[in-house]
DNA sequence: GCCTAATTGAAAATGATTTTCATCCATAAC
DNA sequence: GTTATGGATGAAAATCATTTTCAATTAGGC
């Protein structure tokens, strides 16, 4: 999510680039870790003045409809907290600070295969994240846990 | 989660079993789905009459911390959907009709031992989902989506 | 510069979950 | 058998996250 590239696609989908938006995807893609909405708000008050968390909500369901934001599940919360790319991607997060890295070869199609001659299902999509310790948060006893 | 087992191990812990959490239990254990709070008071309402929500949010929560319950992600809503057994295991989900059957065997060891090397975090955790489609609803156009 | 549709912010509405509190009930103590 | 005790319950209120409403503003094409 590279400002101008997010600023493309936006106009491409018909949406507009409005300074609130432009802050909200600048906090987003500066972030290493995944943040929530409240999060981004609290960011955002601290520079851009007057701006609204109703506005953080609808600028990032608008950026999770275009599929440019993300999920994460895993951790201490589930629900909504977001983060950056696209294609398909896994998520190692950190427990100690909340980074997020990604990585994509999730050599899952055997599994995959082998669960759907078990089963029967037919399967579309997963979900695989995995929850532990950065480097740094190993060496300092640095973040919560 | 065979009824007389949980009773032992709430009883184990100091819980008490009282007839609402029985109820409560049962509709759990004896659904192939993933069910929410609201779900499962749903169900209780029709059978036993005069128990309230608030008693379904509090036995969730025991039996959670309790690690008798575990959560399901994928799928149209995240947060606090919530199925049965214990041990370590992952969920197919069929968003057709929201039935989840195990798996045990994720075979991720060699994946997480690579992102290791790659990264360097240390590893305490993973969250694996697929969601499909199970042979019932492929068959008969049931279900959602 | 002007027009239109999209966007914004504040307040209100909604929905989910938790807390409070008085009451109830089972159990252990007497 | 009665009594104290602590956990459990239900209703109502409180809290928190998210969405909707609505009037005013603004971006972007003309």
């Amino acid at each position: 999510m590279t400002g101008k590239l997010v600023a493309a696609e936006l106009k491409r989908k018909g949406f507009k680039l409005t300074p609130q938006r432009r802050a909200i995807i600048g906090v987003i893609s500066q972030s290493q870790e995944h943040l929530t909405p409240a999060d981004i708000y609290a960011k955002l008050k601290a520079k851009h003045r007057g701006i609204g968390l109703v506005t953080v909500y609808r600028a990032l369901n608008m950026l999770e409809r275009s599929g440019m934001l993300c999920e994460v599940h895993i951790g201490d919360t589930c629900r909504s907290y977001l983060k950056r790319p696209s294609g398909h991607h896994h998520h190692l997060v950190c427990k100690g600070c909340g980074k997020v890295v990604d990585f994509s070869d999730c050599e899952l199609d055997d599994l995959e295969q082998r669960v759907t001659q078990d089963t029967g299902f037919r399967i579309d999509r997963h979900l695989l994240e995995f929850l532990g310790r950065c480097p740094e948060c190993q060496a300092g006893r640095r973040g919560k846990s």
